[in-house]
DNA sequence: TCGAATTTGTCAGCATGCTGTCATCTAGCC
DNA sequence: GGCTAGATGACAGCATGCTGACAAATTCGA
C-alpha cells in the first residue's frame, strides 16, 4: 500500500518514466532515475513498514487472550527454543534488538509469571531467562493460535514464493546489519 | 535473522521434523505441525519485523543532514507525489497509519518549516499539506540520497526476485488490512 | 431539508524500540 | 596476577505509532 495506493493516486501525477529497452532516463528535469528497480525497492520498503505495522497488531489481537503480545511471544519462542536458557542480551542478539528493549519486556513477563530469571553458572548478575509452568503453557497455546493463522495466510501462497521473499529479506538484513 | 540465527542455534534443540512425502507430522507430542510453510511463514514475519528495524536506522542515519528521519520522509515523500495537496488523514490513509501519528510528525515538520498548512477549499477545519521551498530542497537532497541507496541494496538482486517479494508482501497486507 | 453517520482536530495515555551513560562484572592479554 | 577491553544491569530520555475520547465539521440518505 505505497505508490500506487489509490488513495494517492487520486491526486497524484503519473511520474513519467521514460523507458529505454530495460534501461531509464532522467525525468522532470531534477536528475533523479525512475528506474524499475529503485521504483520496485522504494514500494518495497514502504511496504515493509506498513506490513511491519499490521504484523504487529494482528500479533496483539491473535494473542490478547493470552496475556501475550507481538513483543512478548517474540521473547516467549526464543526462550522456548533454548534449551538451557539465553540472557537478554542473548535474547536481543537472536531477534537484533536492543537488550534494553528486551529487558524491559522480560521484567515485566516475570513480574506476570511467564518466565523466571534463574542463576547463571557462567555469569554472576546475567541471569538465564526460563519459561515458568505458566510459560509454557502460554506458549503451548499460542502455538494452537498461531500455526493456524501461519498456515491459514499462506495457503493459497506456493512455496516457492515464500522461499524467494525470506531469502531477499534475509540478505537485506544481512547487508543492512553489519 | 531468526529461527536459524547462530546465537539461538547453539543453544537449541533442533526440532524433530518429520516429513512424509510433502506433509508434515506432529512433533513432540503437543499436536503441532512443522509444516515447511508454517516454519517458513514464522521466520518471515520474524524477519520482516527485524528488516523493519534496520530500515529505520538506516532510513534516520541516512537522511540525518537533512533535518529528516524515516517517519519524516515517508510523509515527504507523500506530498512531494500530490499535485493538489493532502490532508493529514489522506497522508495517513496512504501510509496505512493513524491520522494522530501522521499529525503529530506533519506538526513538527511545519514548525521546522518544511511544509506549510493551506486553507482546503473543499474542507474548513480540515486543512491542506504542503510543501515550503525548504520542503521541496529537503525533498530533492532527499532523492540525491535515496536513489543511489536504493539501486545500490538492489544491484546484484535480480528484478524477478524483487516482483515476487513486493507482490507478496503487498499481498499479505491487502490479507491483514481488511 | 433535516438528522444520523462519518470524518476530522485535538488531547491524553500507553507500548515498543532506540540511544546514551555509568557502575560493575567478565574475559582476554601482558 | 594484574590490567584493559568488552559485556551487562540499571536508569533516563526520546521517537514512533497505537488506541480512546470528545467536540466540531462534513456527508449522505430519508
Amino acid at each position: 500500500m505505497a505508490l500506487n495506493d489509490p488513495n494517492l493516486q487520486r491526486v497524484v501525477t503519473r511520474p513519467t518514466v521514460v523507458r529505454v529497452g530495460n534501461s531509464a532516463v532522467p525525468v522532470s528535469g531534477n536528475g533523479s532515475l525512475h528506474s524499475p528497480k529503485r521504483m520496485l525497492f522504494l514500494d518495497l520498503v514502504l511496504s515493509v513498514f506498513r506490513l511491519n505495522g499490521l504484523l504487529v497488531a494482528e500479533g496483539d489481537a491473535m494473542t490478547e487472550g493470552l496475556g501475550l503480545t507481538s513483543a512478548r511471544w517474540k521473547v516467549i519462542g526464543v526462550v522456548a527454543l533454548s534449551t538451557a536458557g539465553l540472557t537478554v542480551p542473548g535474547i536481543a542478539r537472536v531477534l537484533g534488538q536492543s537488550r534494553q528493549a528486551v529487558q524491559r519486556i522480560t521484567d515485566v513477563m516475570a513480574k506476570d509469571g511467564l518466565i523466571t530469571y534463574e542463576p547463571n553458572p557462567k555469569h554472576k548478575r546475567s541471569l538465564l531467562v526460563l519459561l515458568t509452568e505458566e510459560g509454557k503453557s502460554a506458549y503451548h497455546e499460542l502455538r494452537e493460535v498461531q500455526d493456524p493463522w501461519a498456515l491459514r495466510n499462506t495457503e493459497d501462497i506456493p512455496i516457492e514464493e515464500l522461499e524467494t521473499s525470506l531469502r531477499l529479506v534475509r540478505r537485506l538484513i544481512q547487508r543492512l546489519d553489519k
